[in-house]
DNA sequence: AGCACGCCGACT
DNA sequence: GTCGGCGTGCTC
């Protein structure tokens, strides 16, 4: 191509419309080297989901480089695209339109991050578009120009890993990370004393890592667990990063707001810092020669992104430690399905505790099921049985006593107190509950008041609990034990999620996810409602309800130290089993045989396919991968899962694990076929759905 | 997505 | 005879 592109006026050809006479005649000096721009465009339809070809003005030729944000002429109209790669030829045989306009000369997307994003695409069935969406935030250009002074010291890491001896493969898994290799593991994290906790192993991890010389991403649940991770990393001798200085670590959370976020992020871009920890999204952060990525907790449901393409954190940073020759850390006190799966096809190694270690840090754990509690006679029934009641008096001398409650709120539900139905809206049927002692039941869908409730089936005007909340339970409890401060923590509790609670005597309730740390450990936890936890059909759901128990156990003092936990209630089994004998991996090894057994995922791969009955037909009918098993459509349950309307239907396909990249290639290719048609209604394509009913 | 072009109904 | 419905096709 020569340096000086004429766009000019096209000649009729046999048979071809005079389409492009809108590209006026106009000459733009174009890039010496590499003129040719590969762009993506950011547009939704799936169909557009590949690269277009621009020309590089001269002007452009150093700043348009790949990364970069540009505006472009697509059609009809200016499109944001980013510059994806420069070449010296165009494959596109025709004409090519000058980038219009620089956005920014910062290379907000590296190669690494944008060769990432077109793999999650790709596993998940979405486009680039969407995925990068995701994984870059939106520029914020006042922060982008903020200049720095150059004073703050170099970051220096703590060698060492304390933290990891209780767990077998633990140092030689540091080691492999320090030595610049990529191990992948799946670790079960046990409580232990103050600085030997799981922020703590994991802030050791990331000081070896950068001790070799290379940068590493801790990616957790929520925000308390970000602070929780950087003040560990100060122990191992990584500060949060100081404006002006080389090192540190920088956190990275959605809810930061605009200029924090895209502070912290361009600070991971320029390498000023070398290790991201944050939450869902910074799965994509630029983190400079990666070393290690760290998934924290991989069973919370935060780390599923619930916008399309819907990729979970887990997967992604697995592919990450792919592409970029990563180590992989994926930790928490439970074990997912999906983590056992990674150990048990020997791609990951196993990293946990012996029985005897596993004895030796956590408390004694005790199930009150209604037949351990036959001698007590009418007492068992109690919400809080006798022995319950006594441990949490006995305990309370020690220090502060975890309870923990399924449920928020006062009285989640409620029922007819004759005939025990369950109490429903009159209007949407829709549950009933009670937000106070004195308060009129209220629908939990549609928000009405039923001040003049009758039961649909009996007539019966009176109402009874059938599940208590943690506010109930707090009020119960202070009446129970007056003199002893109660604290309440929880998403929508008054006070919100509480970070830690003082050593002293003190019935800390809690909801799962918001417990509070004691520094020295709880004296004792109860673990109320059992039943509640593993009632139902859901899949994952007894690693699930284990994973939220020992979530609180773990906080509780080793048994050497009187540590004991109660779980009451008759929960299923397996997994009461499982937290008695405190064998996370246990469960989730028989979870996954029979997963296999019933043709279930991760032992198959399945996507889901929502929307208007004949759109959703149209969408599966294209799909053609060998094995696939279509299942449905059947119409979406109610209430509606989020994005389904009434009406809805679902499909499900199934094809055999190997098969996935297939699937999704194929579903991938019938939605870019669906929106180039423009079929009517809506498709929503989710690989890998959490939600199977 | 947006906009062109193209082929069939009720009207200045 | 035209103006205009929205069904395909294309956008570097």
């Amino acid at each position: 191509m020569s340096d000086v592109e004429r766009t000019g006026v096209q000649l009729e050809l046999d048979g071809l419309p005079v389409l492009q006479a809108r590209r006026r005649a106009r000459t733009v000096a174009l890039a010496e080297r590499a003129p040719v721009a590969r762009v993506c465009i950011d547009l939704p339809p799936q169909h557009l989901d590949r690269l277009f070809e621009y020309a590089v003005p001269a002007a452009m030729a150093e700043t348009a480089v790949p990364g970069v944000r540009v505006k472009v002429r697509f059609g009809a109209q200016d499109v944001d695209a980013y510059v994806i790669e420069r070449t010296e030829d165009a494959e596109h045989d025709g004409e090519l339109l000058p980038i219009r306009r620089l956005v920014s000369a910062e290379p907000v997307l590296t190669p690494a991050v944008a060769r990432l994003a077109r793999a999650v695409a790709d596993r998940w069935a979405g486009t680039l578009t969407d995925v990068l969406r995701l994984a870059v935030p939106a520029r914020h250009a006042r922060v982008e120009a903020e200049v720095e002074t150059d004073d703050a010291p170099a970051v220096v890491p703590a060698a060492g890993g304390t933290a990891w001896a209780p767990y077998r493969g633990g140092a030689a898994f540091l080691q492999h990370v320090l030595a610049g290799g990529a191990p992948r593991a799946v670790w079960t994290a046990l409580p232990g004393a103050a600085g030997l906790r799981w922020p703590d192993a994991i802030a050791q991890a990331v000081a070896a890592c950068v001790l070799g010389g290379r940068g590493a991403l801790v990616v957790v649940p929520d925000a308390r667990d970000i602070d929780r991770v950087l003040a560990a990393l100060v122990d191992a001798g990584i500060p949060a990063r100081r404006a002006g200085g080389r090192g540190g670590a920088v956190r990275l959370a959605a809810d930061d707001g605009p200029a924090v976020r895209y502070r912290a992020f361009l600070a991971a871009l320029r390498g000023q810092a070398d290790v991201v920890v944050g939450t869902r999204a910074s799965a994509f952060a630029p983190v400079r020669e990666l070393g290690l990525v760290v998934c924290w907790d991989d069973g919370d449901s935060l780390h599923a992104e619930p916008r399309a393409p819907y990729p979970h954190v887990r997967e992604v940073l697995a592919l990450r430690s792919e592409l970029e020759g990563a180590a992989l850390l994926v930790g928490g006190h439970g074990r997912t399905v999906e983590a056992q799966a990674l150990v048990e096809s020997g791609w990951a190694h196993d990293v946990s505790a012996d029985r005897p270690t596993v004895r030796r840090l956590t408390p004694r754990v005790l199930a009150l099921t209604s037949t351990e509690l036959a001698r007590e006679g009418a007492a068992a029934a109690a919400r809080l049985p006798t022995p319950a009641w006594r441990t949490l008096r006995d305990r309370l001398v020690e220090g502060p006593v975890l309870v923990q409650v399924p449920r928020a709120g006062y009285v989640p539900a409620v029922a007819c107190g004759r005939c025990r139905a369950s109490a429903r809206c009159g209007t949407c049927h829709g549950p009933l509950g009670l937000s106070r002692a004195d308060g009129v039941p209220t629908c939990g869908w549609c928000g009405r008041l039923a001040a003049d409730w009758r039961c649909l089936e009996c007539g019966g005007a009176a109402l009874r609990s059938v599940r208590v909340g943690s506010e109930r339970t707090a009020e119960e409890l202070g009446r129970a034990f007056p003199g002893v401060p109660v604290r309440v923590s929880g998403a929508r509790a008054a006070g919100g999620v509480l970070a830690t609670v003082r050593d002293a005597p003190a019935l800390v309730v809690a909801t799962p996810g918001a417990e509070p740390v004691a520094p020295g450990g709880y004296a004792a936890a109860i673990l109320l409602d059992a039943a509640v936890s593993t009632a139902g059909s859901a899949l994952g759901l007894l690693p699930d309800a284990l994973r939220r128990w020992l979530a609180a156990a773990a906080l509780v003092r080793p048994s050497s130290e009187g540590g004991s936990v109660l779980l009451v209630g008759d929960a299923e089994e397996r997994a009461t089993q499982a937290l008695v004998r405190w064998d996370p991996s246990g469960l989730a090894s028989r979870e996954l045989a029979e997963r296999a057994e019933l043709a279930l995922p991760p032992a198959v791969r399945m996507a889901a396919l929502v929307g208007r009955r004949d759109a959703v037909l149209a969408v599966v009918r294209r799909v053609d991968v060998p094995g696939l098993d279509v299942l449905g459509p059947v119409p979406v349950e109610q209430p509606a899962p989020v994005g389904a309307l009434e009406g809805d239907v679902r499909a499900i396909l199934r094809v055999p694990r190997g098969s996935g990249a297939a699937l999704a290639r194929s579903v991938a290719a019938s939605m870019a076929v669906r929106s180039a048609r423009r079929e009517g209604g809506t498709v929503r394509a989710q690989l890998d759905p959490a939600d199977l009913g």
